[in-house]
DNA sequence: GCAAAGTCTTGACAGTCGTCAAGGGTCGCG
DNA sequence: CGCGACCCTTGACGACTGTCAAGACTTTGC
């Protein structure tokens, strides 16, 4: 990005530029009014540009809520990561684990809401499905990190596949964010809780 | 209000049936199209009906969806109820209830990835919310008659919560259920396998 | 400084949406 | 028979949708 622009602003960049902006709008969009009530309009009213522009950069509607979802992997991909590096103990990873779970769906509770509602749009719509599983199998590795490493710190074997790792914490992920939303306060703690009494099982038996 | 029947057809019964009638094409509709794309006029079209006939028994759109999701609830909320009765071991229940799940999502796809989109939609719609807790409230206690049943046969006492048992076994159910309406072969017989290493952990450890 | 390429706005299009009013149709009762 | 209540259709409304073309504005290369 250092020395771009001289001899005439590179395209590339400024289109890649462009489209990220437009993503940006459109995940505040989507993750305040959902899927079915998001316009391109709308998106564009939240951008700083007038709604033809849309498609100046992108196709048509399904090509951006496909690059958004791209964009966003990007971002949250990682979130746990830290997490996993910075852990010692198996104790100090689960509840390291568990606080920014909480964390994630205190503060992206409209982010994560619409990824939920992104990936059971793909269950109706064919042209989101290759995108949605991809980032759901990444999604599978991240918690697969945090699981195997758990595992690593404990000395004791995983006991459960990737697939089923991802597939309960999900669950449960899914859970609080729904409660959170409701306006319940005890959701949330309660997943901490309930997460703290599910990853040991997710170990092989303890020799004690 | 009861009193308005005459000789004449019971009108209070009539209206009911018309309303379930298009509960049923609504419901049929939405199981194909998901909410978003859903019209009052394609419900309309799926039934006998023209499409002004659903403003004659609901107020608008979302008292039709409202009544949709209880409708649908009534016929759903036992399913699992026959394996609970039925099973005189735990290893045979297991097995009931993990083949049920398996035929629920291969038969029942379509209801499912609904129910699904319309949790999903509740993060978004005030409107939909009480409906929409008031049913995954029921199917939490469906799936606890079945876990408290199999702790009791196995002769040991649960170790988790209703919410974390039902969390965890909902999570299992969608990544199957995407996994199955993506054409995936093994998604659904991995959900089983899943299930009956999952189940066994819910109860406290054995003496053994 | 000019022409061309790139960027963005505006306005319009053909549909579709939820909603509702006006009007037939049908049926049972007096 | 004819009246009135109930049931349903038809057609229309205003608003909103994705899409795109025409043109204006900006930036760039020469």
């Amino acid at each position: 990005m250092a020395g771009t622009k001289q001899a005439r602003r590179a395209p590339a960049d400024r289109y890649d530029e462009r489209r990220n902006q437009l993503a940006e709008s459109a995940l505040q969009t989507l993750g305040e009014l959902g899927y079915a009530r998001t316009s391109l309009r709308e998106i564009a009213n939240n951008s700083e540009f007038s709604h033809g522009v849309v498609h100046y950069y992108f196709a048509d509607k399904f090509e951006l809520i496909i690059y958004c979802v791209r964009y966003y992997k990007s971002r949250c991909v990682t979130r746990y990561d830290a997490v996993v590096e910075d852990s010692t103990t198996p104790e100090e990873l689960l509840t390291a684990f568990a606080a920014k779970l909480v964390e994630t769906v205190r503060e992206e509770a409209a982010m994560h809401r619409l990824w939920y509602d992104l990936r059971t749009q793909s269950m109706f719509e064919e042209k989101l499905r290759e995108a949605v599983l991809m980032i759901d199998a990444t999604l599978e590795a991240m918690i697969w990190r945090v699981v195997s490493r758990y595992a690593e710190l404990a000395g004791r074997p995983t006991a459960m596949t990737p697939a089923a790792a991802y597939g309960v914490l999900d669950g449960l992920f899914q859970q609080a964010l729904l409660g959170h939303l409701t306006g319940s306060t005890v959701a949330v703690d309660s997943m901490a809780a309930q997460v703290h009494e599910l990853m040991p099982l997710m170990l092989a038996p303890s020799a004690a």
